[in-house]
DNA sequence: CGTGAGCAATTGCTCAATCAAGCAACTATG
DNA sequence: CATAGTTGCTTGATTGAGCAATTGCTCACG
């Protein structure tokens, strides 16, 4: 490697400087925000909307534990405790998988199903009141794919 | 309240929806990814690095543990912890407060200067690698502005 | 057919973060 | 100047997440 790092060292300048103290925040702020008026309004934390949100959009309203756990990006092990919050509930329930037997389908019930009807409206408002109300007027598609390309390294 | 909220249930547009999806991903990794290079290059975990760094910039190299806290996006708890982490390791101590007895300042040693200053070539890299270098070309201040308001409800 | 390599999911443990309760010190009021 | 209430921080209990070890199953190869 005879150029390691590009200019790495260069410091930030002042807007790079914001964006990045700005980024702090909304990682922060913003999930949490979301989270608490979605379960003030209907008891459904986000973690757990997400796994039924990605439910209802398979095939068959089923998915693997791997592929659900990728889907909303949680580990393995913390998927199948979700999965277990959720089956408490009656929300989901788990299937052998037909093809392999080692492995599992999470599957939404119908009551899962209705429980994210009622709350899918919450998360809707919510998302725009505590985010995308702010970006209007920016150009969603192009920031959509420098959000998609963050994290990598290249 | 005659319009209670505009018109939250309009669904989301398609870029409006890649935007909400890609913010997921982007809450996710990029943490992550700016942590682990930072813990594989110099041991220090982002929340204590975002903790020595406020105090850094701090008159006096000195925080009141609420300012601190805020400053980082921590609890008062999670910040007492997280003090007591660095203590441990002599790169902050605790004095208590002239004015106040009953406060406490969080306070940068030389140890925890000098520690910053091994960590932050590390932490620059990082975050352009991982982050900024995604967003050449956009309007980052302009951006910044919308971050900063994101999470608000207005 | 076994048997061993390998994959899917779960379980045990640990850790960092929160909330709630508690303690100590300050302030305002009669 | 006493005492009621508030504020600043710490401590205890709980939670949700990850990693590492484990269990149960598949499948390729002898």
């Amino acid at each position: 490697m005879p150029d390691p790092s590009s200019e790495p060292l260069r410091p930030l300048d002042s807007d790079e400087e914001a964006l990045i103290r700005a980024l702090g925040r909304v990682m922060y702020v913003v999930p949490r925000t979301i989270d608490a008026d979605m379960v003030s309004d209907r008891q459904v934390p986000l973690t757990e909307y997400t796994a039924l949100m990605n439910l209802s959009e398979a095939p068959d309203r089923r998915m693997r534990m791997h592929e659900l756990a990728a889907a909303c990006y949680l580990s393995l092990s913390g998927m199948t405790r979700t999965i277990i919050r959720l089956e408490t509930q009656g929300l989901v329930k788990r299937e052998r998988c037909e093809e392999d037997a080692r492995g599992w389908n999470a599957v939404l019930t119908d009551a899962g199903f209705a429980r994210l009807e009622e709350s899918w409206p919450s998360h809707l408002a919510a998302v725009r009141r505590r985010f995308l109300r702010h970006f209007e007027g920016l150009d969603l598609a192009q920031l959509a794919r420098a959000f998609g390309r963050a994290g990598t390294a290249d």
